[in-house]
DNA sequence: GGACAGGGTTACG
DNA sequence: CGTAACCCTGTC
């Protein structure tokens, strides 16, 4: 059916969750295929099924040594990361439990950017209406290899050029002006991307920061996922529930330094959807 | 059907 | 430095 299909053996890899774990937007269950999975990232399209005992994709191995073998973040053991957890924390342990199969993706800085912005004050269902409303408006026009169209993330250029009304049709909400300034400044280098990657964490989050709409929060989401710095440890509402809740002494960030991000993903996922 | 909150940030006082 | 205002939808 798939042409092209790669075939992997990978543990800890598991769609269901990494779609639904609020890091990335644009991943999606195939309609009517259960284990089917499709995703749009760097401007490419690709499917993934998961079977028993094997992941294929739908890609050649050269696409997957270019680009997707980092993008799912092959190179890291979460097995390892999941056994460092205190086996006195019942409630982490419970939580990478849970969350086994979430991986922290590296996905594209600008669309990190700008997906973030919109999550303030905002659930996953609508964040990916405005997300793929934005692609369709103002992303480059695609097709897959099933001859579907698709459209590519916005370029920041695409971006800096639309008018205010025009962005507002995505329904962004008071987001429209955070996005259309923050582009602007992206182009004008007041705020240069590629620089940004050789910065420190703490370099970093300083300087996205200067961006219209970024904020603490949303600052260090975009070095957890854009800038894949793992010891990122974005607190939103529900991580400061579940802090308050189960960490009243305080995070032992000590213990899991330079990775406390991951660990941080599985306790979101696991507020939002481990509740029974 | 109106009120409210949803992975915050900005711009005031 | 605390706090209201900001858009827009889905949900209650």
């Amino acid at each position: 059916m798939i042409i092209n299909m790669f075939k992997i053996q990978m543990k800890d890899f598991d769609l269901e969750k990494i779609s639904k774990s609020g890091q990335c937007f644009r991943m999606n269950k195939a309609v009517g295929e259960d284990n089917r999975y499709t995703l749009i990232a760097y401007g490419n399209y690709l499917e993934i099924e998961h079977t028993e005992d094997s992941i294929f994709f739908s890609c050649t191995q050269e696409e997957w040594d270019e680009l997707w073998v980092n993008y799912f973040d092959c190179g890291r053991d979460y097995e390892k990361i999941c056994e460092t957890v205190d086996k006195e924390d019942k409630y982490m342990k419970r939580a990478v439990e849970y969350g086994s199969g979430i991986r922290i993706l590296r996905q594209e800085i600008f669309e990190i950017i700008i997906s973030f912005i919109i999550s303030q004050q905002n659930n996953i269902p609508r964040i990916k209406k405005c997300v793929e409303s934005l692609c369709e408006s103002f992303g480059e026009e695609r097709y897959n290899f099933r001859g579907e169209r698709y459209y590519a993330f916005p370029t920041a250029k695409r971006l800096a050029g639309v008018t205010l009304e025009e962005l507002q049709n995505c329904n962004l909400g008071y987001r429209s002006r955070y996005i259309l300034k923050t582009a602007r400044m992206i182009v004008e280098n007041e705020v240069n991307l590629a620089g940004l990657m050789d910065m420190s964490y703490e370099e970093a989050k300083v300087e996205l920061m200067k961006l219209s709409g970024v904020g603490v929060k949303v600052a260090e989401c975009i070095c957890l996922f854009g800038l894949y710095h793992v010891e990122a440890f974005p607190i939103d509402t529900h991580i400061q529930a579940v802090l308050s809740e189960n960490y009243p002494e305080g995070f032992p960030f000590d213990r899991y330094e330079g990775y406390a991000g991951i660990l941080q993903q599985y306790a979101f996922y696991y507020d939002i959807y481990g509740k029974v």
